[in-house]
DNA sequence: GTTAACCGGCTTTTT
DNA sequence: GCCGGTTAAC
């Protein structure tokens, strides 16, 4: 029997319509993953396309990466030659290759959304703007948008004539511009905006890509702005391969350019579209299905369509009010902690979702106090932490000495002695020169009025020299090394001797572990290439679906994922919808808000469990909200609400007099115990006292004695060079020589 | 030039 | 309530 007798009649005419633009409207959980890696192995296997000129363009490389999994379940071989990945990786990818054809340096960086604020702040002040008027968050979200509709800075001016304040804006975008071709960087928004460019200017790079992607596939469709658009169907308006698959109910991402119109009007644009719907819904049980129709339905601007499943009823969708942010985090955590020890889940089915990142704290905490192993998605992202990116800004100066950014950012770390007016002089010269920060730093006794400050830059000139000469024979890890190292990062780490400055060790540690894994999983690894992939990665993207733990994320995190147990918290109005949307003048801002609450049900497989409160503190002051308007669009018939005495019950449960102060202390002490529960004492060390060991930052010494605490071995060892340290065993990582 | 102490703004979502 | 920025003291 074939693969394909699997698939319902809807699914199987997707797969099989291979060629000419198809739209597929795939409903929450209706199969569509399965679908397009059916689709790719009945290309492969039946239609005998070659795996090479296939694409699948994902929204974020943990989506990519499963797919590629079940691509190569299915598919006999060839499998590893298609082309599954972000948009954003596929243009680097290609810009990489080609982007001097339009005047940049292909050894460009990729600059975050915190470079883009650094650099953003010194073009306000260098333009005199006040940045108590003009935002620079507020000044990148406009140019963000202009580049998301394919605006450049020139036509930006054009269409700003007369209005003054957009005017500024322009002048601002044009310098932003200028600024990030100087540091050799593009931002997020220029990776697709830079590739579009391209493909425009030069024909033949595109018909290259065109022969190579005959066949082009994109997931979440619903999602994609105007410039990924112009993107893809630039790629497919030779062969016409196209193959959408999207749901306009699940489009979240507006406020960031995403263009429903991409999908309303797909057909319109590729004429011959043939159009098929999946509305069979294979994830949810019919009770937490009926909710997610009934709320939807609410919205005015959609393609008309019910889903329906063959699920079992299941239980109730459960409402539950509390008193405080509290009391809802304690039931929550409470549920779970039940749930599991009834065997009726495990922690990785479970996941806690909101609206806001500020409200995963009182979950951590309430999950750390009941030592329930929790993930927290987003945020801050790893690789946007101070320790990381200082020394990520070393690499990045050994890379590519133009991105000022980064040279500016390490100039002083470790403390040289290198203060802002030393800052400001050579920041002149170098404007005055034309050349870039780096290089004015290496002419610093030519710089006038530097005086003793010269004598300080020469060092990190030098150490700069040297680690670039050994790019070529060191791979990133051991460059890694060096840099933690010659810095002495976490050597001063360890003399501060805090919980802090072990949680940043810590950091440190998976920052090397994360190069020692690039170098040998990386089919041809360069320095340049683990920044660019490190660059790419967000949150999500690192969660490990192996390990067994809780996800706390937000609504948009959760976007493409499922779980048994679904918790939806800071169900009020104000929080969920957004206070930002209540008052909006556009009914679409409450439209976009109603379909991540969609989205938020639709991941419940079997139990879903949303929740709300009287009174929360925000920024310190409490506040508020009535229910979420949401709430009461549900059915009343599959909602079971719980009982009004049981919130008072759970109140008594909670002392009055435990103030925030103090649980927030309880919190802190237990928060930098990192991730106690992932800290696996090992039964037995593989050295002994008397034994020579080796460490990563402080070379070979001899063990003189270890300790059994209760979760770890201390261990002193006498170090050749930096004399005698005691340190954990599981984290000090000693090998035994 | 560095550090500690204070002040004000902010938070909606992120590849 | 936290972060980042500014200020004042060393």
């Amino acid at each position: 029997m074939s693969i394909y007798e699997n698939l319902n009649p809807q699914q199987k005419e997707a797969v099989c319509q291979t060629e000419g633009p198809l739209l597929i409207l795939a409903g929450a959980g209706s199969g569509k993953t399965r679908v397009l890696t059916h689709r790719i192995a009945y290309l492969i296997e039946e239609k005998g396309v070659n795996p090479w000129n296939i694409m699948a363009i994902t929204f974020t490389n943990k989506a990519a990466q499963e797919m590629k999994e079940r691509v190569d379940q299915i598919v006999g071989f060839g499998s590893e030659s298609v082309w599954v990945t972000t948009f954003h990786s596929t243009c680097v990818r290609i810009l990489r290759r080609y982007i001097d054809r339009i005047g940049f340096d292909n050894r460009f960086t990729i600059y975050d959304a915190d470079d883009q604020k650094s650099l953003m702040k010194d073009i306000c002040k260098r333009l005199q703007i006040d940045t108590k008027l003009y935002k620079e968050r507020a000044l990148l979200a406009q140019i963000s948008h202009a580049k998301d509709q394919l605006v450049s800075p020139e036509e930006f001016e054009l269409n700003s004539q007369g209005d003054y304040s957009k005017m500024r804006v322009a002048e601002v975008y044009k310098e932003y511009q200028t600024q990030l071709r100087r540091n050799n960087a593009l931002d997020f928004d220029d990776l697709i905006m830079k590739t579009v460019e391209l493909f425009q200017s030069c024909p033949e790079v595109l018909e290259s890509y065109q022969e190579r992607f005959r066949y082009i596939m994109v997931d979440e469709y619903q999602d994609t702005n105007l410039a990924q658009f112009q993107f893809v169907s630039l790629l497919a308006s030779k062969y016409q391969n196209l193959c959408v698959v999207g749901d306009d109910d699940q489009s979240i991402y507006k406020f960031r350019g995403a263009n429903i119109e991409n999908i309303l009007g797909f057909e319109r644009v590729f004429s011959n579209t043939k159009v098929i719907r999946l509305e069979q819904n294979y994830r949810s049980t019919k009770n937490i299905l009926q909710a997610a129709n009934e709320v939807i339905q609410n919205n005015a601007q959609r393609k008309p369509k019910t889903l329906w499943t063959d699920n079992e009823e299941g239980n109730k969708v459960h409402f539950r009010h509390f008193l405080s942010g509290f009391e809802e985090a304690e039931y929550v955590v409470g549920d779970i902690a039940q749930k599991h020890r009834e065997g009726i889940c495990s922690y990785r089915d479970c996941a806690v979702l909101y609206r806001t990142n500020a409200q995963s704290r009182l979950f951590e905490e309430k999950f750390l106090m009941a030592n329930i192993p929790y993930r927290l998605v987003g945020g801050v992202n790893f690789y946007a932490r101070k320790e990381i990116k200082d020394l990520l800004s070393y690499l990045k100066t050994v890379d590519n000495a133009k991105d000022d950014l980064a040279v500016r950012r390490i100039i002083n770390i470790p403390k040289r002695g290198i203060g802002a007016t030393t800052l400001l002089r050579v920041q002149e010269y170098a404007t005055e020169q034309d050349i870039s920060f780096y290089d004015a730093l290496k002419e610093a006794e030519k710089i006038p009025k530097l005086g003793r400050a010269a004598v300080k830059i020469q060092p990190f000139v030098t150490m700069i020299q040297s680690l670039r000469s050994e790019q070529r024979s060191f791979s990133v890890s051991e460059l890694l090394d060096d840099v933690i190292e010659r810095t002495g990062y976490v050597q001063d780490l360890i003399a501060e001797d805090t919980d802090e400055s072990r949680a940043r060790i810590e950091n440190i540690d998976e920052l090397i572990t994360k190069a020692t894994t690039y170098d040998k999983e990386s089919e041809n690894p360069t320095l340049g290439g683990f920044l660019e992939e490190v660059a790419l990665v967000a949150d999500i993207d690192t969660v490990d679906p192996n390990q067994d733990h809780v996800l706390l994320m937000t609504l948009h995190s959760a976007k493409g994922l499922e779980f048994s147990q679904v918790y939806l918290a800071g169900m009020e109005d104000g929080i969920f919808p957004s206070y930002m949307t209540i008052g909006s003048e556009d009914p679409g801002d409450m439209e976009e808000e109603r379909r991540l609450c969609y989205v938020g049900i639709t991941r419940a497989m079997k139990d879903l469990t949303m929740t709300s409160v009287q009174q929360r503190m925000i920024r310190g002051q409490a506040q508020y909200n009535k229910v979420s308007r949401f709430i009461y669009e549900l059915p009343r018939e599959v909602v079971d609400m719980g009982h009004k005495i049981e919130k008072k019950e759970i109140k008594t449960e909670v002392p009055r007099n435990n103030t925030y102060a103090q649980m927030r202390e309880a919190f802190r002490a237990k928060a930098f115990q990192p991730r106690q529960f992932e800290v696996k004492k090992a039964d037995k060390l593989s050295y002994e006292v008397g034994d020579t060991v080796r460490h990563v930052k402080f070379g070979v010494g001899i063990v003189k004695n270890i300790v059994e605490g209760g979760k770890d071995y201390e261990v002193t060892v006498d170090f050749d060079q930096v004399g005698v340290k005691k340190m954990f065993a599981s984290f000090a990582k000693l090998k035994k020589i």
